[in-house]
DNA sequence: AATGAATGAGATTTCATTCAT
DNA sequence: GATGAATGAAATCTCATTCAT
């Protein structure tokens, strides 16, 4: 693959990425991506499979985005309160300012959604293990701060997710610190002293 | 309106219903809404504008019945805990269990989802004062166990929300109690004695 | 037949022509008929065999209505200059005036417009007998006035009613005088003493 | 555009042409537009935005084309007499022989017809300026020959183009010639010496 | 590699007409 | 006589995908 295919491929997911950020799915048609990239639509299809393919690529792209940057703010080994500072931060300055993340928040959360099954259940098995592998690492990482706790560290990722999403879908400048207070009040109580 | 026409009106929101809770709004077709109710494509269109218009009265409907049975609950004017409880064993128990609730779930949250603009737009502008009166007498309820608070009471309510959608898209038995500690954790700080 | 039946019958073809006058054939739905007379649809039907069948019968009776005024107005045997004025303000002050004629303006003329061809034809056959008699009619009048002329008496009638159409359509009011100055401008050199 | 394109448009317009001339708006499919083009139904649509862009571009088509006939045939600068013979010859030879002239025929003389609400008033929009230079001009010439005179030049160009039509729907052979010593026997009395 | 004209299945929607009540 | 719910055929229009150039 040269250099300029390579750049093609990455042009034609940002540009579908600005439109599916806009409008429904269905709403994005594969003539508009190829009019805003300034080529024939027969030219996608020679970089994609179909347009859920596309659909579908630039979904785990971004995705893995996110999960990226994430692992690096849980790579820090801060202590919790700043990592969750910073993880907030992160949602509130990135994605909260992404009508992309805006429109598909939630998708940390199970995907589901309006979408044809067919792009659902691709997205489905595409990011179902690298979501998973960050759940384990973000469980890894709340169990240094308990234990012999009765709380259900899985059950606090899947709400600590929830409470991202309602941060990067909020408008409030307060939400932030609110679910900050909200989460260290309870486990103030059973941190560990690191 | 004759009661026949309101038996089929509601005959008819209730199979599609069952047809969105499980596919993409394109991929239900108002012919099978038709089917399913085994009358002619024609009559659905006796009883509704287009396909939004089924869709939208759909959802507001549910959405509805979503806001009367949480004010139920409110109205009990129990204390701050048992309410909550109650709100977590509604979601756990009706909400968790409807297919429907479960594809839009976050509806609360402000709508967005990936909905035909045209879609999007009617829904938004249908529930959007419904929603904002349950988020005032939520607000006013929560209002009463704390005084002189820095919590923003708004924030607050936005983040129930995004836990009762969490609550409603997991399958963990234990994460209604996990979100209760975490919740009542920092709150009994500031509960006032009623 | 009932006087009431008969009753209805006048006021559905009389509403019908309001809207016929407004709107094209397949823009104006039986329903909307019914409604006008506020009666259910179906009842339309008992009085007409099907929507074309009303519109035929509400064209003829109109049709039938303007050859009866042009006879009368023959038929007071008047010479040539007067008679032309009198269908001229005939048809200034009521044809004109008429929103259904203006439309339909040029039946005369052999029906042809954008119509189904079921209507078409139906139309043709039920009015030629009728437009044929009082083309005749004319016809032996003009032939009073002239004798061994050049002048085809039947091309003359033909345009005539080109003439009436135009001072049907038209707003000016100056072209009723136009038209007789030029119709009896050559004619006057033919004319008979009567 | 392409010359492959154009022709496609001509070739679609000329068959459209073709049907509008022997059937009512309503009653011919853009379906059948594409069978009698060999190709899709699709195809049409991307020549044309609707069914309705596609008659009223044909339409527009048609009175241009009578028009730029007309205006040849004035800027002959012949004598009255002429200019008139080969207006009407040209009706007899090229109009009267145009199943499509003679269904829309009357739309000179300001359009109206039983058209669809959306069609007509698209049509009475494009071609409106079109027809009143015509008129202008045809004014402009009729004035040469006169001065000084009662009849107003306005109501004789309308009178005109209903004559016009009345040759085109007639299938008389001597009209035109009635309709000539008719127009100037009136008409050399005010005849200017050119 | 790139193009873009052509395809054609299939969706929503309309409305004259029927018929059980 | 009157009703109006139900029908269902049929029309317009869309757009992902293909393929000859």
């Amino acid at each position: 693959m040269t250099d300029q295919s390579v750049r093609r491929r990455e042009q034609i997911m940002k540009e579908a990425r600005k439109l599916f950020a806009k409008k429904d799915y269905h709403e994005v048609k594969v003539s508009d991506v190829a009019k805003k990239c300034r080529v024939a639509k027969g030219t996608v299809y020679l970089y994609f499979d179909s347009k859920s393919d596309l659909f579908v690529r630039v979904f785990i792209q971004s995705i893995d985005h996110i999960i990226q940057d994430i692992r690096k703010i849980l790579f820090l080994d801060n202590d919790l309160r700043t990592t969750l500072m910073n993880i907030f931060d992160y949602y509130e300055d990135s994605v909260r300012k992404d009508d992309y993340f805006r429109r598909f928040g939630g998708m940390h959360q199970g995907f589901s959604g309006n979408f044809p099954t067919k792009v659902a259940n691709k997205i489905k098995k595409s990011i179902f293990s690298r979501i998973e592998d960050l759940e384990n690492e973000v469980v890894d990482f709340l169990g240094n701060y308990f234990s012999g706790i009765e709380i259900n560290l899985r059950d606090l990722y899947f709400l600590l997710v929830a409470i991202l999403v309602a941060i990067a879908k909020s408008d409030s400048e307060t939400i932030k610190d609110t679910a900050l207070s909200l989460i260290l009040g309870e486990l103030n109580k059973h941190m560990l002293n690191k």
